[in-house]
DNA sequence: GGGATCTGGTTGACATGTCATCGAATTTAC
DNA sequence: GTAAATTCGATGACATGTCAACCAGATCCC
């Protein structure tokens, strides 16, 4: 075991940088979206996955996989979307174990009505501040580290978390 | 209300990219980090941020406000350390009303054989994943937008959260 | 066909985070 | 000095996320 190698001044200030401003943009957003589509991020997440489908209808292990969540976590939220009438359950047909989840006309009403403004808070927030080649930079950078982190082992033995065991 | 300015394919590609890194280095280091040294990512922060202090003490509201916690939250969550011995709370001086957290011999040594290891997971999924390019535009980007965010009431008006009314 | 095993989804117990409220202490305004 | 307003931190109720079973249906393998 050899000697730590720390961050040095650059990689700090990005390393903090990216945490602070992680958490800030979460806090906004969500406020935002919370206070003019009465809908939390997750929520957000969830309508927008499924209503990029063209039924609005997933199963719901593959909304799970795609959105990184646990299955247990997306069946839990589910249920009180349910509750709230913005997505239902339905049999599947192929698989009897599955279920579907499917987006309402209460739930595409939302998301359609929540888009444009959480769209343009994004906008406002982080992507109108940044540099063409920010962005460029940006999305080449966190391919890069997703592909590193999901590559080793996204489809490989993956017991309950979407992450290894 | 003139049409949304939706995000453009790099725009996208960008903003789909942090959302997903986020989540994955998000996971991945706190998974590290709870099997190499028993501490959550909130552990960590609170221990890291207190041991940055030359006495290793801070006053809560100062803490809070470092980490961007609210108060309750941060109360809560010492309440918990405490438990485990990793911090103290003593009374503060100067201000009855106010409380001062405490590392504890415990809490330092708890710190201090995480981070080695915690940087290194940091490097080994981050930093070292990224040209020294990435970096710099990284840590400028980042902090700009946390200007943006920060700037306009990071001491204004402020109810219970870390945001704005 | 009929076990053993695996997978999809649900559930309950528990950990964590948020929000509203509160009591005590401080600060402000007069 | 003192009443009103503000701040500090704690707390209880509740929303959300995690983890470890669990059940039922699918798969494997003989």
């Amino acid at each position: 075991m050899d000697a730590t190698r720390w961050l040095d001044e650059r990689e700090d200030r990005a390393w903090r940088g990216y945490r602070r401003m992680r958490r800030l943009l979460d806090l906004e957003l969500a406020r935002e979206l919370t206070q003019d589509a009465g809908l939390s991020e997750p929520d957000y997440d969830v309508l927008s996955d499924l209503s990029e489908t063209p039924q609005g209808r997933l199963r719901l292990s593959e909304l799970a996989d795609r959105m990184l969540w646990s299955r247990s976590r997306l069946s839990h939220h589910l249920s009180r979307m349910q509750q709230r009438g913005l997505v239902t359950r339905e049999e599947c047909a192929d698989d009897a174990r599955g279920s579907i989840v499917v987006l309402t006309a209460a739930g595409r009403q939302a998301i359609e009505s929540a888009a444009p403004g959480h769209v343009a808070a994004v906008r406002r927030h982080l992507i109108d501040l940044l540099t063409p080649a920010e962005i460029e930079a940006l999305g080449a950078l966190t391919h890069r580290v997703v592909d590193h982190l999901a590559g080793p082992d996204l489809r490989a033995a993956r017991p309950q978390s979407p992450r290894e065991a």
